[in-house]
DNA sequence: CGTGTTTGACCAGCGC
DNA sequence: GCGCTGGTCAAACACG
């Protein structure tokens, strides 16, 4: 499949082991910010392509019980903006989110040079969201989060965003301490939650019984259709920093682009979860192979999207 | 002291 | 039925 390096970032939501990323096959719906006025696309797997990161919502609609793989998975794909040397963390701190994430696990996953990384809400004990973390094995640049299950309360304003959502949702203001996904996810949630739930908002109604078949959960099942978005949202601080770094998707919005990624100087919690998950220099040189055109000009992105960080502030 | 991370072990599902 | 891999749990450790 040559489709790979057309969709680098592409994501399947299914195991690793069932689609190889050495397929990377694209059977999601690849859907721009045209993806507002298509009113068809995949309600089975959405893949938002924000610029450079591709967000992608699948569901393995199987029996409950059947089997881990057949839980509903949402899939974002999004840069890590290369400008590593700035491990800050260097912790397992997980991108940012507008949720407090607990990490449970971690485990190198077969076919992938780089471990996958299990984390948890940790904003409410009973809350089944998950997500998992790992570096794309087609394109190291690339993270892949795969978020399952919702949250079933509402945003720990206070965890991760000490401005942020605590501004603009009740806070649950969780005892716990602010840590671990710590951040600007600041203005994001505030300003592209509702963004990109447009987005999704325009999308005609999604078979609930194509997506959230089984769930099971019914706090997923409801208005909280995209409420996973959410997540995504929170982590679109990277996404838009994605355009600065991929440079390729970036249409005319450049500018735009690139004011956000003054906004939301992300990279840290990618690069932090980047030290995370460990990496394999090996891999990293056979991804890169295609990608290395698209690297330079994520570099020279990302030099640009430095300068403008460093102008600005 | 509380929370989060790390790591190894165990369990379950899937493919052969 | 067996083996493999992914996913989760639990204990120990580290940090704030």
């Amino acid at each position: 499949m040559d489709g790979r390096f057309n969709n680098p970032f592409l994501s399947e939501q299914e195991d690793p082991r069932t689609t190889p990323d050495h397929n990377s096959t694209t059977t999601s719906t690849t859907v721009s910010s045209s993806l507002s006025s298509s009113p068809n696309f995949s309600a089975r797997n959405i893949m938002v392509n924000n610029n450079d990161s591709k967000i992608m919502t699948s569901t393995l609609a199987a029996s409950p019980k059947k089997s881990r793989r057949a839980v509903q998975k949402r899939v974002v794909s999004i840069p890590i903006g290369e400008a590593d040397g700035s491990r800050l963390k260097g912790e397992g701190a997980p991108p940012s989110d507008s949720w407090a994430w607990r990490k449970y696990g971690q485990k190198p996953i077969k076919g992938s040079p780089y471990p996958r990384g299990y984390y948890r809400c940790s904003s409410s004990k009973g809350c089944p969201a998950r997500k998992q973390v790992e570096r794309s094995r087609v394109d190291p640049t690339m993270l892949v989060i795969t978020y399952a299950c919702e949250h079933n309360h509402a945003w720990p304003a206070s965890r991760n965003s000490n401005n942020t959502a605590a501004s603009s949702s009740s806070p649950n203001t969780p005892t716990a301490k602010t840590t671990t996904t710590t951040t600007n996810t600041i203005d994001t949630n505030n300003k592209f939650q509702p963004e990109e739930s447009a987005v999704f908002t325009n999308q005609p109604e999604i078979e609930p019984d194509d997506k959230f078949t089984d769930l099971g959960d019914d706090s997923m099942i409801t208005t909280d259709d995209f409420g996973w978005f959410s997540d995504v949202a929170s982590t679109s601080p990277t996404i838009l920093e994605s355009p600065i770094c991929a440079g390729s998707n970036i249409r005319s919005s450049n500018l735009e682009s690139a004011d956000m990624a003054m906004i939301f100087p992300m990279g840290e919690e990618d690069e932090s979860l980047f030290a995370d998950l460990g990496e394999l220099p090996e891999c990293s040189v056979v991804f890169r192979r295609g990608y290395f055109e698209q690297e330079e000009e994520r570099r020279r992105c990302n030099l640009r999207a430095a300068s403008w960080c460093g102008s600005t502030g």
